[in-house]
DNA sequence: TGTACATCAGTGAACGCGCGTTCACTGATGTAC
DNA sequence: TGTACATCAGTGAACGCGCGTTCACTGATGTAC
């Protein structure tokens, strides 16, 4: 191949990381491996260590990607929204619950996704101190949902939202163990009842 | 070691799916190995194969004994209850937001350690059989807490038990991942005023 | 603008390691008499 | 109850495999003149 421009080299990376959020919500955090991200972005594995030190900087950054696409995802669907908060609030939770969301773990939320897999984590895991930045990013968005501008939350629309969102991602997970059976649908139609 | 006898070997097997029990639940299906399950036991890794025709069985079953300790204990907790349903039902968030079951992996709830690696497993995974068996007992259970022998629940009882388990699984999980952090227990105090 | 060459992004084979699994072997167990 | 021996639970070394990581090498890029 010989050497790469400045330009591809930066594509490249942008790739890596890429390919690496969705794989590591689809795979886990341990069955994330750089010869799989390296040959879907087209590229072999030895590669990898010009642009990474090492499989935990990755992991690391694949968390940070996962929540910024998130992130955007979210910024859509407020925008998207003119009933203010409670009407963004009722897209999110028709969204979440989509069979593409519950399907599609590479397109999924990274807090449904990569909660348990960041919990077995070490304490200084640098894709814990990821994972822990990006909630705390997701958080304050769902808060603010639909109230355009305003990225000022009260303390009762943070806690409402914690709830919210600690109950959507039970929720989920459970559905998508039981994917298939009756109790699945029955999982999600109970949580819908009580969601926004 | 020469030959064990018939109660020694079903002892032996006794400690494996025990000791894969606790393992599973902190580490992982995947972090789950056969070697350190058969050294913790007092074994040598060939002497496996005697019990179990693969790692996937041993999954499947460490999965089910999950449960059966789950189980166990949900009916500790119904029993000390005296005060019927609601009762148990406070008992049992008290028992799941402590302190050692929000740190202590290998005697947690199989429903939230469990949840994120079952989703990743293929449909027609042993241990996804397990855990949608291991998950409707459990429900089964929760509806009917603190109801002393009445095991029958009526539709409302259950749906209220899967909203209250979708809410405690993802308010622990979340809060395991960002333990240390004061979002931690900024998760568990918003959830624990809106559960029995 | 054109040439000469140092730089360095990516290659691909190799490494050590731990995994799941196999198998010839050991020696106490359990049975047949 | 005592002896002779077949059974078989567990041992421990070996296997193939895929992982994370290293490194000598390649050849287009980008720079110095």
């Amino acid at each position: 191949m010989g050497r790469a421009s400045k330009s591809e080299q930066r594509q490249h990376r942008q790739s890596i990381v890429d390919i690496a959020a969705r794989q590591v919500k689809a795979r886990g955090i341990e069955g994330l491996t750089i010869p799989d991200v390296m040959a879907a972005a087209g590229l072999t594995p030895g590669g990898f260590y010009g642009h990474f030190a090492s499989k935990a900087e990755l992991s690391a950054q694949a968390v940070t990607r996962a929540f910024d696409i998130q992130s955007d995802a979210l910024r859509a669907i407020s925008d998207r929204s003119p009933g203010g908060h409670p009407a963004a609030m009722s897209a999110l939770v028709d969204f979440y619950f989509s069979d593409v969301h519950r399907t599609d773990l590479e397109r999924s939320c990274p807090m449904a996704a990569l909660s348990a897999d960041v919990a077995r984590e070490r304490d200084e895991s640098p894709a814990r101190y990821a994972f822990i930045d990006g909630i705390e990013r997701n958080l304050s968005q769902v808060a603010s949902l639909g109230d355009g501008e305003d990225d000022s939350v009260s303390e009762e629309q943070r806690e409402e939202a914690l709830v919210a969102i600690a109950t959507a991602v039970g929720a989920i997970v459970m559905a998508r163990a039981t994917a298939g059976r009756p109790i699945s649908d029955e999982i999600v139609a109970a949580v819908r009842r009580v969601l926004p």
